[in-house]
DNA sequence: ATGCTTCGGGATAACGTTATCCCACACTGA
DNA sequence: TCAGTGTGGGATAACGTTATCCCGAAGCAT
């Protein structure tokens, strides 16, 4: 908002008119050339293109935008753009495949980053957007979706809108590492994961205490939902391994939950069975190696893109909520078996 | 290319001639309100604002940007948009700092890919473009360098074309490393990198080199070049290991060798002093965790921007390579002594 | 030769903004 | 009461495209 570039003396790009003045023809004849319209004679199409390659002529996209009505864009705001973030990348190559060009934007975990990222988006009409939602409720944007703004939430849904969502298989996820684990002997398992005031958190430690119930273990001392910092998994952790009768194995529920676990362990990490949701870079490096639930973060953003072209070409239809299913890596930490008692 | 979104019927949206219906003024008198012009009368104000909310209206600011002539926008044309991206995370932060707002697209290591990226960026006429260039040549850039396009290189200079750019200290970084395995005792060292035809590849192994020339080291069969895939680090490293006077300890020139690197090593990570260029997530956490030489992305990312902002500000400025220091994070793997012989 | 179709190509009006110009109105001082 | 002076606010012309409309010149049949 301060101050935006071009102080300097930047020179002008050659218009359409130009090369309309260059070429000796009618600015529409060049519109025409440009847009590879049949009914221009060969001659006159080379005379066009010989103006367009000597003024270094690239036509205008805003022009072409605000003209068409169309943007050929969509945004999508993720939360963050340091990490890695296979979805993003998928979506990107989804879009391409379509001809779409995509303005990703950072809501670094923040609501008012999240809502002026988006809101920006809308500024600039894109065509659709693809958000990972942060806030709680998204009614700012109902307007927008009310007016046929094709919107997809991914990895969580969007509250107090009506929004198409692709969403992990939580509950299964959760379900395929508790079973790994009660195969290779453990009965008493914990669980750390995130805030239950966030979706993901909410569903995955419901679902793990719906396993334990299934299951018969205890429930008491084994689930810690809350905030992710090192602090407070370390905690957690503390609590599970020196209890009365401690848990033999956790189940994480992200991977800054598994990647803080880990560090907690340190050399333990061989004699604590282990399984994190959600795949990452060198899991399988490390001794032992992470058994995981691996979201599949390509079917996801393909699907994002794939909701978002069919509400644009239907806005009319029923929102949809697609579930995609997670896979079980097994690499060796989720099949340590419990220590003898 | 093909089929562009928008085959609905979306509604279209309340422009400003319709705020200005609502509210019974001029259509100009809107525009003044929306940007804020004193000159208003505040009784004015406060009913186009009513007109505004009712409407929920939006300015366009492809119009707005096609009006002002400047699109408050940076390109930026990275290679990967899945892998973690530092230093496209604090490309983010500093525009977003200068009211600029990012279109990120990646390039996936393919110099068509990048060309048509960058190409789409100037179609949109983005305000400058930060990349981290693939091609050897970007020639195709020249016209609109040229024409004043402000174009920052990242990590590697930009061939064929007068640019500013931004990079590591390569030969100070391997320096580092290979100051470090001498200090813990080690004479004999090997470098295993990226291929020479790539910039970094080229100067971290030409440093390198030079460091063994300046010790009095063995060269032969010590240094590696390449393409980086498991077969050729590994191949590599097999050749380095079975020497007769085998190296007793490893450079690597870029994180996804380092990985390589580790993953052939296994577990005898812990007898083979290694410091990889650049750092990565989880280094801390293998055993040994990682010596690495990490470079300042943080850095290299506010200080493109800042390069972006004073070309455009003057654009006759003299081209300008920055040289950002990197740092040796020793934590472990690069101060493991040789085995006695 | 004339009327009719066909087809290439030129004016011109949008698209949604902002900037320039200019007018009408109220206010002040003599 | 009238000229001078701001000052709020309305027409209107851009910005760089594309779409609609229309016209002039061929080509063809009568």
């Amino acid at each position: 908002m301060t101050d935006r570039l071009g102080g300097g003396v930047r020179r002008k790009r050659p218009t359409m008119r130009d090369v309309a003045r260059e070429a000796g023809v009618a600015l529409r004849t060049v519109s025409r050339v440009v847009n590879a319209d049949p009914t221009v004679g060969a001659h006159l199409v080379s005379r066009v293109q010989a103006a367009i390659t000597a003024l270094d002529y690239e036509p205008d996209e805003r022009a072409q935008q605000l003209r068409r009505g169309t943007s050929g864009t969509i945004g999508a705001a993720v939360r963050n753009l340091a990490d890695a973030h296979p979805v993003l990348s998928a979506v990107d190559t989804a879009s391409r495949a379509r001809g779409l060009a995509v303005l990703a934007m950072s809501t670094e975990d923040d609501e008012a980053r999240e809502r002026e990222a988006v809101m920006s988006m809308c500024r600039r009409r894109v065509d659709g957007i693809v958000i990972e939602p942060i806030g709680m409720t998204h009614d700012y944007l109902s307007a927008e979706v009310a007016a046929g703004l094709p919107l997809v939430a991914v990895d969580r849904p969007c509250g107090g809108v009506e929004a198409d969502a692709v969403l992990s298989d939580n509950a299964a996820g959760i379900g395929m590492a508790y079973r790994q684990l009660s195969v290779h002997g453990h009965r008493r398992i914990a669980y750390i994961g995130d805030d239950e005031r966030i979706f993901t958190g909410r569903e995955r430690a419901a679902a793990f205490r719906a396993c334990v119930a299934a299951a018969g273990g205890p429930l008491a001392g084994m689930v810690f939902p809350g905030v992710v910092t090192t602090g407070r998994v370390a905690v957690a952790l503390d609590a599970v391994l020196s209890a009365p009768r401690p848990a033999t194995a956790l189940i994480t529920g992200n991977v800054a939950t598994t990647i803080e676990a880990l560090r907690f362990l340190g050399a333990d990490a061989g004699r604590f069975a282990l399984v994190g949701f959600d795949d990452f870079t060198l899991a399988d490096i490390l001794r032992p190696a992470v058994t995981v639930v691996a979201q599949n973060s390509a079917e996801i953003g393909r699907t994002a893109i794939d909701l978002l072209t069919a509400r644009a070409a239907d806005p009319g239809r029923p929102v949809q909520t697609v579930t995609v299913p997670v896979e079980l890596i097994a690499r060796g930490s989720g099949e340590l078996p419990p220590p003898p008692d």
